[in-house]
DNA sequence: GTGGATTTGGTACTTTAGTATGAGTTGTAA
DNA sequence: TTACAACTCATACTAAAGTACCAAATCCAC
C-alpha cells in the first residue's frame, strides 16, 4: 500500500515537472509546442505500458505461486509434500522411493496419508485437488 | 499483421486529430493549454495500458491454449482424448466409463493406447507429458 | 460398397496402487 | 527426560491399473 502511494506521488511529481518544463520551453522558444506535446504523449504512453505490466505481473505471480499456508492448514508434512511433487512428476511409488532414498513401503505410507489429508481417492485426484488448492 | 498496421494507422490518425483539436481549442481560447496537455497525457496513458493488455493477453492465451495440431500429430483419437480429460479430472477407469457410457474394459483399452501414444508408463506420467505438450 | 480406422468390450494376467496395522527411530518442544 | 509428531519400514491384504490378444460393430472416405 505504501508502495502504491509512493509510486503515485512520484508520478504526479514527474507530471508537474514535465508540464512546467514544456511550458517554459515553449515560452522561451527553445521548443516547438507540438514536439512538447508529443513528448508528453510518448512519456505517458510508456507510463501506461509500464504500470499495466506491473499490475498484471503481480496478478500472474499470485495465481501460480504456491500457497504455503494451505499446505500447513492441511497438515501436510515436508516429506509428504516431496512425495506429492513426485506424484505430480508422474513417478511411480518405487521411483519416488529411489529419488528420496527410502523404500517403496515408506512412500506408500506417505501417499496413503496424503490421500486422506487431501480427501482424495486416487493419486490423480490428489493432483487435481492439489492444483485447485494451488499447493503444487 | 494486417491488424497491427490497421491499429497503428488508426492510432496515428487519432493522434493527429488530437493535436489539431487541442491546438485549435487553445488558439480559439476555449481551452486552457494545461488542460489540453493533461487530456493528451491521459489519453496516451490509457492507450499504453490498452495496447499492453492486448499484447499480454495474446501471449497468455497462446500459452494455455490447447495445441490441437499436437493431438493430431500424436494420432490421439477423439475418444482417447476424452479419456485423457477424464484422467486429468482424477477419475478412475470405472468412473470415466460411467461418464462416457461405456464399460471399464473399453476405457482400459483407450488408456493403454493413450499411454503408448504419449510414451508414458503411467496415467500420472501421461498427465505430465500432456501438460508439457499443452494438449490439456 | 469395400477397406481402414475407430470404438467397443471381453478374458486372462501381471503390475502398481492403496489400506490396515504394528513397530522401531529420530528430533524437538515442554 | 518424556511425550509427541514425523519418518521409516514391513507384512498381508484388496483394489485398481495396465498389457496382450481377440473379435465384433460402426463410421467414413475413396
Amino acid at each position: 500500500m505504501r508502495k502504491i502511494i509512493l509510486v503515485f506521488g512520484l508520478l504526479i511529481l514527474a507530471l508537474l515537472l514535465l508540464f512546467q518544463f514544456s511550458k517554459y520551453a515553449v515560452i522561451s522558444g527553445d521548443l516547438n509546442s507540438e514536439i512538447a506535446i508529443a513528448l508528453i504523449a510518448i512519456v505517458f504512453f510508456f507510463i501506461g505500458v509500464y504500470l499495466n505490466k506491473k499490475s498484471l505481473q503481480k496478478k500472474t505471480n499470485a495465481s501460480d505461486d504456491i500457497n504455503h499456508k494451505k499446505i500447513e492448514d492441511l497438515d501436510i508434512s515436508k516429506r509428504e509434500y516431496e512425495v506429492l511433487l513426485g506424484i505430480s512428476e508422474g513417478l511411480s511409488n518405487r521411483e519416488i522411493g529411489e529419488k528420496l532414498f527410502v523404500s517403496e513401503s515408506t512412500i506408500k505410507t506417505h501417499v496413503s496419508n496424503l490421500l486422506s489429508k487431501l480427501n482424495a481417492k486416487r493419486r490423480t485426484q490428489a493432483l487435481q485437488i492439489a492444483k485447485d488448492l494451488q499447493i503444487i
